[in-house]
DNA sequence: ATTATCTATAGATCTATAGATAATGC
DNA sequence: ATTATCTATAGATCTATAGATAATGC
């Protein structure tokens, strides 16, 4: 499995270090989360993650193609559970349009600002734009619409024409991406509250 | 001058172009500001920044010392004006704190978003957490301050203990740096528009 | 003489491949 | 035999300096 602690085939590492328990691969996309998101994508060179990740700078290439790889895989996994979550939510009919955004929000900046390392900074890295991440911004298109449909769907929503409709969405959207600059500054705050207060916040802005 | 376009003193350029009007530092500037925009810093070779500019890389370094100080000027010329005007609003005594956070917030977003190069995306390059931008780090703090101010004189603000104030403007401010997300992922959108509509939004979120 | 530029390049990387090695599995 | 790792390195950069060159200024 990868994850076992016992004997492992093949050569030992040089650097040895206690089991982390991950395969070498999470390894590998873990250690450059961390260091995407703290140096930069370009700034990281592939010795950096695999020395952090406990293996050489050439063992790297076992697992993955090259730094593009681990970038599209991380991305993916960040919005993924976002994607998810805003699914669920447009499904339920049960609920008021603007309990549901309310909940969307919490959610997303939850998400954003949840992780060990601020994942969501991925966001913000000038190479994520590439069209070589085009999987990842699919995603988000798509998590973007279900703010828009939430947002028409609301009382205030309802009467809003097209053009107002998306500049009210981006708005909002805004707000949630802009969390992620407000918590790279301060890493330290409560991730719940300040969710709750960012998801209050999007209701304010969605329906004025 | 610089600025002068007759015959000039040194070697002419390899690379002649129309004569752009402006002195050399300032083209490098120029250059700069739309590559780390767009590529991003780490990414951006010296000699790409030269070339674009119309020299040769190693003429660079006659007007500066490397890619830092490039990054380390930009990042001020960008937050300055926003710093001055929040210096200008409160000390004006003659109007409500509602007004003067409005407008403040419409020209920041008018500032972050009105150059021609997407200026506002170099605050979210990863590199510019660096202490070596500490002079930016400075001007923008005070920058924050002053919306800690405005919010705190407002009539909704002046109730709020201190922690709420805090989270109040990190809101806030939260909202008017997401707005550079937003203008990146849609640079095409009326600028002065959507400069209102952020303020509109700030005040809400401001005073609930 | 002064200046702004150029060409050339040394030294320091960084990526990705080739081939060796040290484990386990059978 | 298979596997995961290692060491070594070729080739491709990229930065920053040294020294040459082609203008104007006096």
């Amino acid at each position: 499995m990868g994850t076992s602690s016992g004997r492992r085939v093949g050569r030992p590492r040089a650097a040895q270090r206690p089991d982390s328990g991950l395969a070498p691969r999470a390894e590998l996309l873990v250690a450059a989360a961390e260091l995407f998101t703290t140096r930069g994508y370009a700034a990281t060179t592939t010795r950096a993650v695999a020395e952090r990740a406990g293996m050489r700078q050439a063992s790297m290439y076992h697992y993955v193609s090259g730094k593009e790889e681990l970038l599209a895989a991380l991305l993916e996994s960040t919005v993924t559970p976002s994607l998810t979550c805003a699914r669920e939510l447009l499904a339920d009919d049960a609920r008021t349009a603007e309990d549901r955004l309310w909940e969307l929000c919490r959610t997303d900046v939850e998400l954003l600002c949840g992780g060990p390392h601020n994942l969501g900074g991925l966001y913000l890295l000038p190479e994520v734009r590439s069209e070589r991440f085009a999987g990842f911004h699919a995603v988000r298109a798509e998590l973007k619409d279900a703010y828009r449909q939430l947002i028409a769907a609301t009382a205030a929503g309802g009467v809003l024409a097209k053009s107002a409709l998306d500049l009210r969405t981006d708005l909002v959207f805004g707000l949630i991406e802009g969390v992620i600059l407000v918590h790279r500054s301060d890493p330290e705050r409560s991730v719940s509250e300040f969710a709750r207060a960012t998801a209050d916040a999007a209701l304010r802005i969605a329906g004025s």
